[in-house]
DNA sequence: TCTCCACAGGAAACGGAGGGGT
DNA sequence: ACCCCTCCGTTTCCTGTGGAGA
């Protein structure tokens, strides 16, 4: 979509030419992009501002960069760098810097031939030992299958020169064509063992022995990114950490790293004392952005992402503010300067305005709270929408039991599964954390101890979206019962 | 000072749907 | 065909608890 925008202004004079020769007076032969097309476009460049970018120089994060280098420059020298655990919250561009660094250290290998790895692993999305397991295991075998048929193809190579002419054996280890035979069965029949790990079915200590086979299977260092190592630590303990901390010392030919990176300063306190000391042997901390350096991060990316002269002088350092309150997260303030300017854009402004940042702000909070409530499990929605009638209502601070009786009664209504109070007030947390609903632990003495509910976003839009689910929908006329309880 | 409400939230386990190996 | 894995949402059973009121 975005080199498009680069091209626009040649099409656009193209198209400009064409109405004006023969549609001028025929509105309809104008095509639904036309009008689209005619304002001036705002962006230059739309996809550096867009989180999945990584700059090559990143501002403010010389010092870390510094220092995860000295590190693993170890690793260069053929041996073990220590582990590193990185810190910091989101948007400070932790992963962004560790992926620099990798990549820095993977060219840097290659030029000096050393064999040296980086895996990356995104624990949010592997979240099991199982799964981070067979992820890096499938990764050295996929590795370790390319390195092989390389090593054939050279060895194929040689065979077919000593066979003419046994000279060409001279300066290399085999002193017979059988020989080189030899290794190429060997090393066909190592290809053949290769099988990749399913995602699952085997016992997990299968796959740990399959993935640290692969690992062994020639000489290399190796390190192991994993990016919000503790969501791993908190969904399925450390026995990960553990298992990989202490390969090392049974590893033949080569050496692993690990580097974790983190959202959560305090998550060691988790870990077992033998993994905590291994694996934070170096640590390093990424401290939020102030507003300052955010400004400075927006006027780089800006300079490339927009036409000269279309942000007005005001919007950079209202977005760097926004995000600043927001615990200095980068990527936020990307993402507002960018919907700003798409609204700009939609709004055939030339310029981005203020106004626009304010509404982008706005739009970005309602974007994200329609997406979350849209992809809700249905019970979840349910109980939502539960709290949602209650309140419209007028009743405030909702406790869990209210909303269980009305949530039963909505299930009942459209002949779903009742799930038991446990399991809803599991639901109630999970909406809490998304940031949904609020939800406190209050006691009322005599009267129990309970969490107090209240929502915290739009009503009228969440219901909105609640009742374009096809099995909430069918709720809608079953109002009356609503006045239950209102006891206080 | 003790009681006792109305839940919170931990632990274990289940079941049935992913997928093995032999 | 049979038994074994993991994974996920869920159920069952459980112990814990802040403070209004007796």
């Amino acid at each position: 979509m975005d080199g498009f925008s680069g091209d626009v202004d040649l099409e656009d004079l193209d198209l400009d030419s064409d109405a004006d020769d023969s549609g001028e007076a025929d509105e309809a032969s104008r095509g639904l992009f036309d009008d689209l097309l005619e304002g001036e476009p705002i962006f230059e460049n739309k996809e550096v501002l867009r989180p999945s970018y990584t700059p090559h120089k990143l501002p403010h994060r010389e010092e870390q960069i510094n220092n995860m280098a000295t590190i693993l420059v170890t690793a260069l020298r053929g041996e073990t760098p220590s582990n590193i655990l990185i810190y910091g919250k989101t948007g400070t561009g932790k992963t962004a810097s560790a992926k620099f660094v990798s990549e820095e250290l993977e060219t840097t290998s290659q030029k000096y031939e050393v064999p040296c790895e980086v895996e990356y692993i995104n624990c949010e999305v592997t979240d099991t030992q199982y799964r981070v397991l067979a992820q890096l295991a499938n990764k050295f075998i996929d590795k370790n299958g390319r390195y092989i048929e390389n090593r054939l193809e050279e060895l194929g190579d040689l065979r077919d020169r000593a066979a003419e002419d046994p000279a060409e054996l001279d300066d290399t280890d085999f002193d017979s064509v059988a020989a080189v035979e030899n290794e190429i069965t060997s090393l066909e029949s190592d290809l053949e063992e290769f099988d990749p790990v399913p995602m699952t079915g085997w016992p997990t200590d299968r796959v740990y022995s399959t993935f640290f086979d692969a690992v062994d299977y020639h000489e290399r260092v190796v390190v192991i990114m994993l990016d919000e190592i503790d969501k791993l630590v908190e969904k399925s303990g450390d026995d990960t950490l553990y298992n990989l901390s202490r390969m090392n010392s049974e590893l033949d030919n080569s050496r692993v790293s690990i580097m974790g990176i983190s959202n959560d300063l305090k998550f060691t306190d988790f870990l077992d004392p033998r993994v905590k000391s291994s694996l934070g042997e170096e640590e390093i901390v990424f401290p939020p952005y102030d507003a300052t350096q955010l400004r400075d991060i927006l006027q780089h990316r800006a300079e490339i992402a927009f036409k000269s002269a279309t942000l007005s002088d005001d919007v950079i350092p209202l977005c760097a503010a926004f995000a600043a309150q927001e615990h200095g997260d980068a990527r936020r303030a990307l993402d507002l300067l960018r919907t700003a300017g798409e609204l700009a854009e939609r709004g055939r402004t030339e310029t981005v305005e203020e106004a626009h940042v304010r509404k982008a702000q706005e739009k970005i909070e309602l974007d994200r709270v329609v997406e979350v409530v849209r992809t809700l499990p249905t019970q979840s929605k349910l109980v939502l929408y539960a709290t949602i009638l209650l309140e419209k209502n007028g009743v405030h601070n909702i406790n869990t039991g209210e909303v269980f009786n009305i949530y039963k009664r909505l299930c009942q209504e459209i002949e779903a599964d009742v799930l038991t109070q446990r399991r809803v007030t599991d639901l109630i947390s999970e909406l809490d954390m998304l940031g949904i609903v609020n939800a406190i632990v209050v006691s009322k003495g005599r009267y129990g101890r309970t969490k107090e509910i209240n929502l915290s976003v739009p009503l009228d839009e969440t219901e909105a979206v609640l009742l374009s689910d096809s099995r909430v929908g069918e709720v809608e006329d079953a109002q009356p019962f609503v006045q239950a309880r209102f006891d206080n």
